[in-house]
DNA sequence: CTGTTATGCGGACTGGCGGTCCGCTTGTGC
DNA sequence: GCACAAGCGGACCGCCAGTCCGCATAACAG
C-alpha cells in the first residue's frame, strides 16, 4: 500500500521535492489540456485525456517516473491532488468563509452559491474530472474530497427539511451529475455555464420537494 | 474501427459462432461473479470486477482471444452486450408491453414501474455496471442502451410537466445515479432494494417539482 | 567549509493487458 | 465429396501502472 502524501506529514519537504511536485502537477495539466485540442475524430483514440500516461507526465516534467509515484502514490492520487488544488479555495470558503458560501446564510442560498462554485470548477476541468473518475476504479466514494462535498450537500438538504437518509442519497445524486463526460457534453462556447444552471435547477427542484 | 456485431447483420450466424458467443458471455459473467467473492482486502487489487481481462475470459470460455474481439469489438462491447442481454426484456416491456411499464399508464406509474425494473437489474449486476462504465471511456452517452433509457425518462418527465431542456438534464441525473459502485454501496443483504427505493424517492421528488 | 546522513531521485525492469494479424480449420451449400 | 467463405486461435505488438535499489544531494551540525 503506497503512502500517498500531498504534502509531507511533518516538517518541511525538501526544496527539490517541492519543485518537482509543482513540475509534475503542471506537466499533468499540460498533457490533459493538449489532449483536448484534437479536433479530428481519430476513431480509435476515444476519450480525450486518457492517453496521459505517467511516463509522459514524468518525461514532460523532467523527472523520473519513480518521483511521480513516490509523491502521489498512483495514477488516481495524481489526479486527486490536482483536483484538490483546484478546489481548495472553494473548500475553505464553504467551511468558514463569509455567507452565502460559508455558514450563516439560509440553506437555499448556500446551496446555490456552492453549486455555482463547484460547477465552475467542473466546467473548467472536465477532462481532469474524467481522468480522475477513470483512475479511481470504484473507491471514488472514499475520496476525502468527495466525502467533504457529500457531507456539505447532505447537511444543507437535511437543513432544508429532507429526512437524513433521503438527504444522503440526494447528495450522492447531485454529485453523480458531476461526470466529466456529461459536463463536456453540455458545455459549449456559447453556453459556457449551461451545466451549472442545470445543476442549480436540479437543486432547486430538490429543495422545493423537501 | 472494429465492427462489433452482437448478431450478424444478415443471414444466420454459423453454429459454432453462436456457441462461442454464448460461451464467452457466460465466462464473462462467471469471472465477474468470482471477483465479488474476495472478502479479504488484498490491498492492491482495488475494485472487484476489474481484473476480468479478456485473456481470462477467452481462456475460461475455451476460445481464442481473437474470437472475443471479432464478436464484441472490444472490452466495452463485451460488457455492453452482456448488459443488453440482461435488460432486453425490460426494454421490450417499456417499448410496447402492457401498462404500467408500457404505454398507456400515467407518467408517474410508468416511471416508478420502470425504475423498479431498472433498479432490479442494477442491483443484480452492480459489478457488470462498473466494468462497463470503466470500459466506456466517455462515450457512455453514445451507447444505444443509454440513449434508449434516456429518451424514455426524458419523455416521461416532459409528459409530467417539465420543460424539455430540464427533462433532458433530469433524465441524465436519474441515470447518473446508476453507478455500479454506488449501487453496491447501498445494497446490503438485509436491504436488497434500498437503492431502488431511493431512486424512486428521487423520481417522485422530481415529478412533484414539475 | 567539511562530513554525515537521510531524504529524495531516476530509470531499468516486471507483469500484464487491450488489440491486431494471418495462416489454419471447419461449417455450409451445392 | 468439394470448394470456399466464414470463423478461429494464439503468437505478437506496443503500452502502461507500479516496483526497486544503487546513486546524488539537500540539510544540517560542528
Amino acid at each position: 500500500m503506497s503512502e500517498a502524501r500531498g504534502a509531507p506529514a511533518r516538517g518541511a519537504e525538501r526544496a527539490d521535492a517541492a519543485r518537482n511536485r509543482r513540475a509534475v502537477l503542471q506537466a499533468t495539466e499540460r498533457l490533459l489540456a493538449e489532449g483536448a485540442g484534437n479536433g479530428r475524430g481519430g476513431g480509435v483514440g476515444g476519450a480525450s485525456g486518457e492517453h496521459v500516461s505517467l511516463d509522459r507526465v514524468a518525461a514532460l516534467a523532467g523527472v523520473g517516473k519513480g518521483t511521480v509515484f513516490r509523491r502521489f502514490g498512483n495514477r488516481a492520487g495524481l489526479f486527486a491532488a490536482l483536483l484538490e488544488e483546484r478546489s481548495r479555495a472553494l473548500r475553505a470558503a464553504v467551511a468558514d468563509g463569509p455567507p452565502p458560501l460559508g455558514p450563516g446564510a439560509p440553506p437555499r442560498e448556500r446551496l446555490l452559491a456552492f453549486l455555482d462554485g463547484l460547477g465552475a470548477i467542473a466546467e473548467g476541468n472536465a477532462l481532469l474530472l474524467t481522468a480522475h473518475e477513470q483512475a479511481c476504479a470504484d473507491d471514488k466514494y472514499d475520496d476525502p474530497s468527495y466525502q467533504f462535498w457529500h457531507r456539505h450537500l447532505a447537511g444543507l438538504l437535511a437543513e432544508a427539511g429532507h429526512p437524513p437518509e433521503d438527504a444522503d442519497f440526494l447528495a450522492h445524486t447531485v454529485l453523480a451529475v458531476f461526470d466529466g463526460a456529461l459536463v463536456r457534453r453540455l458545455t459549449t462556447p456559447d453556453e459556457p455555464r449551461r451545466f451549472t444552471r442545470s445543476v442549480q435547477t436540479l437543486a432547486t427542484t430538490l429543495l422545493d420537494g423537501a
